[in-house]
RNA sequence: GGGUAGGUAGCGAAGUGGUUAAACGCAACAGACUGUAAAUCUGUCGACAUAUGUCUUCGGAGGUUCGAAUCCUCCCCUACCCA
């Protein structure tokens, strides 16, 4: 097993990090791995009450997998266990919390959705239950002693949370403890997480010294932030892209990122040797539009393939740079040849109640084969031939009856 | 255990007996505009109906009243203070 050298490896290693925590450790350690030949084990947590992964997350993920390329053991780590806590960082709630059951689950899609990006032979997947699970009453305590309470609020949500009297459960003291047992029992060399674990990891680093094991490196890694320019990407905030959105929704989204945001996602999100990073980078200035154009094809091209992010550019100029029904939609057959506009709305999903549909066709939303209807009573009849619906911009649907004769 | 302040629509937050389905902000949805699903502007935003009508909502259960989110009783939950 050869590695590259200490230079070429502290390069790739710490482009794009915010901190590191120590670097002169990690020099330590990776030299230690040159002489040695063993490769540095390095962890990542994956929180699987959230299996829905974002690009947020891929930014943590490809660093894992650059160590991957340079030849060190990347280790997953499913929180199964941990996730029945629910991990407090940066909320400001409570976190809902997963049987066992779910929390398997998830950590298998999880691993799924993370093998876009690593290297999945290559990767070691533990269950922290594995280990947390056997830990008795007795355990908890003793590790539980190793920290106190005011050290638990020098973190900033908690103290958040406790200055404006908002309620923090005990169980939340014992998220930071719990993962940082999972470094204790792997005696990783590398923790990676986003800047939001920055608490977390230090208590792992923190508790590995407690247990006479050489402390874990720290590596943070930037909160990408997500599609409207402002917070960082979250599900919850409905402004991420995720690994499992639809190649045309993932372009169209990508799309819709301020300009000034194109040159740090290209930064966080694009291979480091691409060359599409590299003219990006260069012309997003001049070309913006091209420039965004082009990371979205890249983006897309790196869950999906090169041809499905064409496809995915030609659907978009073709519903809104024309705004032309797409090629393929979907057909919904009715067996009754007689609906009521209202009614059809509601029964394709595309309006919430009947009222919400009112509401789109008062809105001049709904169209039938290119054709607006704003009569909220109308009926439409439908025949064996396929007719097209648009209720609002995006949502198409054709609609004929069941041939049934 | 005692005291105090609270629990309002997806979230945040007004409202303390009747023109209150409930201000306002955010989110969401629609329209216009745009290279864009961004930004901006406009509108909508409980359900059912459409003749400005009916029904269900303000932690839960009862009660007072012609009438309650608003008053009373009990219960549940949260924070803070005192033990």
């Amino acid at each position: 097993m050869s590695f590259p050298s200490l230079q070429e490896q502290l390069d790739v290693i710490t482009a794009n990090t915010v901190e590191i925590i120590s670097p002169a450790e990690l020099e330590q350690k990776i030299q230690h791995s040159l002489k040695t030949g063993a490769p540095l084990k390095v962890k990542l947590g994956a929180d699987p009450s959230r299996p829905d992964l974002h690009l947020g997350h891929s930014v943590v993920l490809r660093k894992l997998r650059e160590f991957q390329d340079l030849g060190h053991e990347a280790i997953l780590i499913i929180g199964d266990f941990t996730a029945m806590i629910g991990d407090p960082s940066g909320k400001s709630k409570t976190r809902p919390q997963l049987t066992a059951e779910e929390a398997r689950q998830n950590g298998a899609s999880y691993f799924e959705q993370a093998s876009k990006i690593l290297d999945p032979h290559k990767t070691t997947i533990c269950y922290n239950a594995d280990w947390l699970g056997k830990m008795t009453f007795a355990d908890v305590i003793r590790l539980s002693s190793h920290y106190t309470v005011a050290r638990m609020l020098e973190r900033d949500d908690f103290e958040r949370r406790y200055r404006s009297s908002e309620p923090i459960s005990i169980h939340e003291f014992l998220y930071p403890l719990a993962q940082a047992m999972d470094s204790v029992h792997l005696r990783n060399d590398v923790e990676l997480g986003g800047t939001d674990q920055k608490f977390n990891l230090l208590v792992g680093r923190d508790l590995q010294r407690e247990y006479g094991i050489l402390p874990q490196v720290c590596i943070t890694m930037p909160l990408l932030v997500g599609t409207a320019g402002e917070d960082k990407m979250s599900k919850s905030l409905g402004n991420a892209v995720c690994f499992n959105d639809l190649p045309s929704d993932m372009y169209g989204r990508v799309l819709s990122i301020p300009d000034n945001l194109i040159e740090n996602w290209c930064r966080l999100l694009l291979p480091h040797n691409g060359e599409g990073r590299r003219a990006i980078l260069e012309g997003w200035e001049e070309e913006p539009r091209s420039a965004k154009r082009r990371l979205a094809r890249e983006i897309v091209t790196q869950y999906y393939s090169t041809t499905e992010a064409e496809a995915a550019e030609e659907h978009f100029d073709r519903l809104f740079v024309h705004k032309k029904a797409p090629t393929e939609i979907e057909l919904t057959l009715f067996s009754e040849p007689e609906l009521p506009l209202v009614d059809l709305l509601l029964a394709l999903g595309a309006a919430a109640s009947k009222n919400d549909a009112r509401r789109m066709i008062q809105q001049n939303a709904v169209s039938i084969d290119e054709e607006r209807i704003l009569d909220i009573k109308a009926v439409i009849t439908l025949s064996e031939e396929p007719k097209t619906l648009k209720a609002g911009k995006r949502k198409f649907f054709r609609i004929a009856t069941a041939a049934n004769s």
